[in-house]
DNA sequence: CCTTGAACCTGGGCGC
DNA sequence: TGCGCCCAGGTTCAAG
């Protein structure tokens, strides 16, 4: 579910329910979730005022007034949502009864907001997310943070940069930008849609696109540029869902209809006059979703 | 150092 | 209806 653009709808979606509201209490449900919660989370926590949201990469960040920021990674399942008032349901209420999936509610902030109490929720079925806290002046030495590549919106990432990583690089492409330290946010789904508008095949060895001397082949400048345009137009999307449903589950919002090639495997290829249709391979475990005709 | 594969977990979908 | 198998948006660690 949630690659960079995912996490950044949710970060727009939590900012007016968070941003400036008190944490009465939070709740934490069990002891760990991929990890365990750090020491004391809930004393840290507990009490703080939020002074804003942030995101890097696919990490979500939430300042607190200590000095301390909260951050939160929903791995493959997790999700945040907004619930008013202060408390769960009361015997007898028709929603007491806890759903399938409140089992999975993990972690409760309990905040008093402008507006009234209410709960931001966090769940997590498969329990891959995890949350760590740091000094805000730390969060570049967090072990979570530390090795993170450049965001790719920024103007950090450029062909020349691209070209000093994958240089003498056999690995393939699909795998190379899935390393965080290479580019920070990519994932299994926008590594494939990127490689597909830059017509470019994701068991391409990385080196192929470096010349001798080390500098940027032309195809690379095309993938810079896809990369960074599939991104934004998947915030695009995300946001404008957001503004219709107010949407903090980190579900793909109205992009995924948009999918080029992602879960499209039999489908035609939508390269205007390719013809060619869209396969699946595995690499390294994972589904890789590309068009053996427009990709080269 | 480089690269792959297993592991961590639960749930949904499918074939039988 | 149930069971077994495969698949899933991520990351870390061990092993080749």
């Amino acid at each position: 579910m949630p690659e960079l653009p995912e996490v950044e709808t949710v970060k727009r979606g939590l900012s007016a329910a968070m941003e400036g509201a008190h944490i009465k209490k939070l709740e934490l449900r069990r002891g760990d979730l991929r990890f365990p919660f750090p020491e004391d989370f809930e004393g840290q926590v507990s009490g703080r005022t939020i002074i804003g949201l942030g995101r890097r990469a696919k990490y979500l960040l939430i300042d607190l007034d200590s000095g301390k920021t909260i951050i939160s990674h929903l791995g493959m399942s997790g999700s945040f949502r907004i619930e008013a008032g202060s408390a769960s349901g009361t015997p007898g209420d028709f929603h007491y009864e806890r759903s399938k999936d409140e089992r999975h509610d993990h972690a409760i902030f309990h905040l008093e907001g402008k507006d009234g109490p209410r709960r931001v929720i966090y769940n997590d079925p498969r329990r891959f997310g995890f949350m760590d806290i740091a000094d805000r002046s730390e969060l570049q030495n967090n072990p979570f943070l530390f090795a993170l590549g450049p965001e790719p919106t920024g103007n950090e990432l450029s062909a020349a940069y691209l070209a000093e990583r994958f240089a003498g690089k056999a690995q393939p492409l699909k795998g190379a930008l899935l390393d965080q330290k290479t580019i920070a946010g990519l994932g299994n789904i926008y590594v494939s849609e990127a490689l597909w508008r830059a017509h470019l095949m994701p068991t391409r060895a990385a080196g192929t696109l470096v010349t001798k001397t080390g500098r940027p082949k032309e195809p690379l400048n095309l993938l810079v540029a896809s990369i960074r345009d599939v991104i934004a137009d998947a915030i695009k999307a995300g946001g404008s869902s957001l503004r219709d449903h107010i949407q903090t589950d980190g579900s793909l919002g109205y992009f995924q209809h948009a999918f080029s090639v992602y879960d499209r495997e039999g489908h035609p290829c939508r390269t205007p006059g390719c013809g060619g249709t869209v396969s699946r391979i595995v690499q390294a475990g994972r589904s890789t979703f590309y068009c053996p005709v427009c990709q080269k």
